[in-house]
Parts: structure tokens; C-alpha cells; sequence
DNA sequence: TATATTTAGGACAATTGAGTCTTAAATTAA
DNA sequence: TTAATTTAAGACTCAATTGTCCTAAATATA
């Protein structure tokens, strides 16, 4: 359980919205509908994604969601602070409230170096590299139907 | 929220045993007192443990809990794994039931990667390790008293 | 203006994780 | 044998996450 359900389906939505590559909006019905993913609880992950400035939404007809910049501007880690906020970047992975350099719990040393890896990986994986991957390499982002 | 609350528990409060050094048992309301963690939750997590054979367990007066083999036989991935799984390890970041080889999700190659390396990091780090790290260097396992 | 469309947002239900409590079973010692 | 100690195990409560539903607000179009 590194991310929520939430930053999973965000992700997952938030790329496919890229990877559309539409100027004008897309609603949340086609995305949830394409994506198997509840239509309300996408709805909500993406009102945080708006009020986050990474997606901007649009109201009646014709209505839905775009991305607020360009998508070689919007990383993994845009996505999921913005979702499940800083906690997996910043937190100690035993949960000692005070550990910190002055007291380390005893896997702070070593989990810093990796944690500092990934938060490298998802700030340098932009959504733009992501759907590109998509395209080139054939990948996908809904369970296949049986 | 790399770890559940449980696997946090269990990892400081199996550490700690570890470090006592001690031939014969230690009651689980020692450390469940010694750490501030509940008593009936950590009995709970201890269950688990001694079901996965990392632990000994002994009923009645000077009972307790024990470690099942020497310190630096019982890594943090046995810990982590007899009480969260192997989920973290195994299962797609994106969360697709079918993501694999034949048909990655856009996180699968680049996530692969860190999470070798995060399993093996678990898997080579083990509680005579971290017991030696703790007297080193002053470590702590429990949250500062106020 | 009236109607249809679509996001915003709150209330609510279901599920899971976290934590508590009680009783049973095993063991020791008096 | 009796009483005290300690883990085992299940039932139960509480809280957070996940998921559903309904109404309001904004917008476009007829």
C-alpha cells in the first residue's frame, strides 16, 4: 500500500486525460466510464487535482476537465501530494513522531536514502514522458475485460 | 503509509526484544509498556509472528515471547511480510490486477526498479543489524516523553 | 426563459484498519 | 488443588478510507 486508491485512480485519470491530447475539456462521465472508475469518487479526486491548480474544470455543457499546464509540467509527485498529501516523502517509515537527525529511529539513515530516491523518481516522471511511454510502448491503464 | 500501523508496531516492539538479548522470555505487557503501544493490539501483531515461526511464544508466569532464531536471522522483509504481506513487493503501484510483463501499466519498468531495490534493503537489513545500530549509535524505538 | 448538461459539494453507507475488552487455555507456584 | 500469571482468540467499538447518492450551481442551447 505505497499510494491510497484515490492517487491510484488519480493517476490513472490524470493520464488518460493526457494521453487524449484534447485542447477543449473532457468530461468525468467518459473518463470514469473508460476507466472503470466510480463516476463520484473520481469526481472528487479530481475537485482536489482542480483546487491543487493541476487541472482546470469547466461546468455545463460541453463541460469537464483539462490539465492546468502543459503535461511535461505535471509530475507523479504533483499528483499524489496533491491526493495523499507529503506523508510517504517526509514521514519516519516506523512512525516515530520526533525522529530526525537528532534521533533517528533505526532505519532512518537507510530508508532516507531510498525514500529520497523515490521522491527523485516521481518529481522527474512528468505526465507527458508517461503518455508517450503509453503510445511507444503499447502500455495500458484499465484491467483488461474478460 | 509505506507500512500499516501494525507492521510499524511489530518491527519496533520485535527490534526491541532483539535488543534486550535475552535467553528467556519477555512479557508482552514489558513491551508493550517500554514502547507505549497497546498491549491487546501488540499481543495481536506478536500472533502473527509466532504463526510465521519468527517468534516463540510461552504461556503462564515468566512467559512471554522470544525470538524464534538468532537476531541476524530475521530480516525486516520476514517482519514485513508475515504481517502486511507481500503486496508491497508484488502488486502493481497503480493497483491493475493484471499488470505485468506482457501488459505493464506506465509505472511498471520504472517502479520495478525501486522496488528491488527497496526488497532488497528489507531483505539485508536484520535485527542484529539494527540491535547494533541502536547501541552505536543512540538510537531510539520510542517517541520522547513530553 | 426553460431545459439539458456537467462539475461542486455535502450527506450518507460500506468496508477496512486500528484499537479495546472479555473469556479460554496453558503454565507455575503455593 | 487453588490461585496467579500470561498468551490465544474471538467479539466488539472506533476511525479512516472507499464508494454512493442527492441537491446546488454554472453553463450552453433551443
Amino acid at each position: 500500500m505505497l499510494l491510497s486508491k484515490s492517487a491510484e485512480y488519480g493517476i490513472r485519470a490524470t493520464l488518460y486525460l493526457a494521453s487524449l491530447n484534447q485542447d477543449s475539456y473532457v468530461s468525468i462521465r467518459a473518463i470514469s466510464d473508460e476507466l472503470d472508475i466510480s463516476f463520484h469518487f473520481l469526481t472528487k479526486i479530481f475537485q482536489k487535482l482542480t483546487q491543487a491548480g493541476l487541472l482546470r474544470s469547466f461546468r455545463g455543457p460541453n463541460g469537464g476537465v483539462a490539465l492546468a499546464r502543459p503535461a511535461g509540467q505535471i509530475t507523479l509527485m504533483d499528483l499524489v501530494t496533491a491526493i495523499d498529501g507529503p506523508g510517504l516523502f517526509t514521514e519516519c517509515v516506523l512512525g516515530l513522531p520526533g525522529c530526525g537527525e537528532r534521533k533517528p529511529c533505526p532505519l532512518h539513515e537507510t530508508w532516507g536514502l531510498e525514500r529520497d530516491r523515490l521522491a527523485a523518481l516521481f518529481h522527474n516522471t512528468d505526465l507527458a514522458a508517461m503518455a508517450a511511454d503509453l503510445e511507444t510502448f503499447d502500455l495500458r491503464l484499465k484491467v483488461l475485460t474478460a
